[in-house]
DNA sequence: GCAGTTATCTGATGCAGATCATGGAAACAA
DNA sequence: TTGTTTCCATGATCTGCATCAGATAACTGC
């Protein structure tokens, strides 16, 4: 007689809508990728940047609009995501603050190929992509960080195609839930919760499935004591376990 | 009563393993990545890179070797792939003079994370990591192309995710004939020829299928008219309705 | 031209997971 | 509290494609 529990993912209701100047800087100049440059180019960096507030689930972009901009993600978390032809969604990512995402490639592409969409109220940094382009032009250094950022990201791509091709779905939800629970998890009483309303539908969405069979191998990983799960949240019991199956034959 | 025919692809059996110096400023000077630069600055680029032969399926980087280098295809053709843990490959891509592959994030990787082999006689020119940064740090505008051509293959590689969550095999197939046609297509009598020898392994590997079931697909196309095809080639004949199988709903 | 090898074709069978369908439980609003 | 909405669980069925297995045609070397 299992019943499920209420969520003990509590979502944060401050107003994000305006992010202070001073969190600002805060945000910019605690980036992995400014953190080399001195203060006062920081500074200049920052004013080149506008910032825009997004509420639940607004969208931030979708395909074929213009692609002019390249975002950061200042407070908050972004889902990207593309659309088959079908209908149906596939999230590429949930993004945190500091990633950036949007246009990054000037010369190139003219129309996004994917939609971005705020998964939480969050707190977002514009800058046109020729003016980002600049700012490379000045800081050379930059230009390095980004083609390192965009070849983990072609990785990750890659290790995607991999699952897609040759993993069954069990295994494919094992290695999301161990990325989710590394990079988003926190601990509470016991379980480690990965901190953000996650529903059976973004979880099919991210491996490529659909809700009812995530909804069956969720059932299964709960009634085997690795997880514990209710209406969107997600607390993993036994890591160690979700290892194994995230690396099992 | 059909039967195969004869393989109309010839494969130039020039011994390549050696470019000469001039095919290679040639070479280097012609590449759309280089083709902002002076002569004097692409001869100084050129240096630093030495050339490397490669027979037909041979070897040039395996998974897990330490990633230090950079490789541009001078001539021939070189496969992109990765392993599956059931031993079976994935075919990321398939590069033509001019491209490189190889590592260009210094800070990231440590390993290379696919392998690359020769799918015909190749010279290779290669350089190391941090030589090639230095390159960058000398003409930013390198880096900014680099970033460009990394967006594209990041989309390329979110394409082929969507294609492989909700795509069937058939399409799959038509949608990575129409590509490679494009790309390697060459007319010869009344038919553009995919002009590389394709096996059904290498095209169920770049659709992520069995060579069983390329091959079915393969039969139909071919008594529908739309393709001719034999033992490691393949020719379109009606290029309108391979548009449309890989297009349609 | 012949033998051996490698690539291709095609049938038979089985299964993972999609699809369709229904009931129940958390959240939310009034 | 009570109705309403959204999310989740789970059974029944169906199907695209993998898997297994054997036959045949194209290439290679001698």
């Amino acid at each position: 007689m299992k019943s499920r529990r209420k969520s003990p993912v509590n979502l944060v209701t401050t107003d994000p809508h305006q992010c202070s100047i001073d969190l600002r800087m805060r945000i910019l100049s605690r980036l992995p990728f400014f953190s080399e440059l001195s203060r006062k180019a920081v500074e200049g960096i920052n004013q080149r940047f506008i910032e825009v507030g997004y509420e639940l689930g607004e969208r931030i972009y979708t395909v074929g609009d213009p692609a002019e901009k390249l975002y950061v993600v200042a407070e908050g978390k972004v889902k990207i995501l593309q659309h088959t032809a079908s209908g149906r969604d596939v999230l590429l990512d949930i993004l945190s603050p500091g990633e950036f995402f949007g246009n990054i490639a000037a010369l190139g592409a003219t129309a996004y190929n994917d939609s971005a969409e705020a998964q939480s109220p969050s707190c977002i940094l514009v800058i046109r992509s020729d003016a980002f382009r600049e700012i490379l032009d000045e800081h050379p250094e930059l230009a390095l960080k980004a083609l390192d950022v965009m070849a983990a990201r072609l990785n990750e791509a890659n290790q995607r195609v991999i699952q897609l091709s040759s993993m069954p779905v069990e295994k494919r939800i094992a290695i999301t839930l161990r990325k989710l629970a590394l990079k988003l998890g926190r601990q509470k009483d016991s379980m480690l919760l990965i901190d953000v309303p996650l529903s059976r539908d973004d979880l099919s969405e991210m491996t490529s499935t659909t809700p009812e069979t995530a909804s069956r191998v969720m059932s299964q990983l709960q009634s085997a004591g690795i997880i514990e799960s209710g209406r969107q949240w997600v607390g993993i019991l036994d890591l160690k376990a979700l290892e194994n199956l995230a690396e099992k034959d």
